[in-house]
DNA sequence: CTTGACTCCGTACCATGGTACAGGCCTTAT
DNA sequence: ATAAGGCCTGTACCATGGTACGGAGTCAAG
């Protein structure tokens, strides 16, 4: 278990829980540093770079874009970033899952209207859930 | 206001809200009905086309995917569909939104408590925001 | 030393829902 | 009759987050 094994991208493909061309992706996206190089001209990662992987992979699961993901690593490698300005990106984050969220009740409450209003019996003439969807009146 | 209106395409886009481009979009995903054409070849556009761009906005602001709205006019236009088999598709979009919902309140409550866990003062060093990121942790 | 597995790079492709040309023809108002 | 504006097609491009492939070079186990 030596810090500083260096993993050839398969392994730490395995390592991290990404697919390898996701790995170069990331590469390419600046999203981790440039990995060492052998002779050959293979790439050699650091368990640093497996942590970082996973580190993007568990900020993806909080609804963080890669986008932010890479401002979020940009803070994070800055000694003079302060913990406030982490915290202000993840109430933002939190703003914005907030939104989503109320945009799906009200969508929710939509549907949950249209099906209770369809008797779910007859043909198709009769369907109230088409006709609120042709007419005007779905978000009254 | 004649029943059998023609329209050309910019009008058209006008009346139903959206971009022209996206018009021709939908007649190329089948989405409407072929326009019928002037000798010059320009589409002409009936208000049934208007409705039914219209009818794809509604659908898509509850959440159906332009693949799903595509079964959803199919269901429309076919005679034998009875009101139970559109039921149930609203039902179906009923339970994805559902589920959406669900996984934004847990990444709501983990970023709560993210949130919570950080003092807001201090370096980096001490983030625990990031440590949690870092870590292994952060869904419990 | 051979052979199979691994890696390289560049590029194209996937889904999703469109938007943006370019180059040329058509319509409509003056 | 002419000019401005609208419309045509086909193709390429946007963001998002990757995945797939081909042809060539490399590594490692037996």
């Amino acid at each position: 278990m030596n810090k500083d094994a260096q993993y050839k991208i398969g392994k730490t493909a395995r390592l991290a829980g990404v697919n390898k061309e996701t790995i170069r992706y990331y590469e390419r996206r600046n999203l981790i540093q440039e990995p060492d190089r052998m002779d050959s001209g293979y790439r050699l990662f650091s368990q640093r770079h497996v942590d970082q992987i996973r580190f993007i992979k568990r900020a993806q699961e909080l609804g963080f874009t890669l986008s932010e993901i890479e401002d979020l690593l940009n803070l994070k490698m800055d000694e003079g970033t302060t913990c406030s300005e982490i915290k202000r990106e993840a109430e933002q984050k939190y703003q914005d899952v907030m939104s989503k969220i109320e945009d799906l009740q009200r969508i929710k409450a939509t549907l949950t209207g249209l099906i209770d209003s369809c008797s779910g019996s007859g043909s198709i003439g009769d369907c109230s859930i088409l006709e609120a969807l042709d007419g005007e009146n779905i978000f009254e």
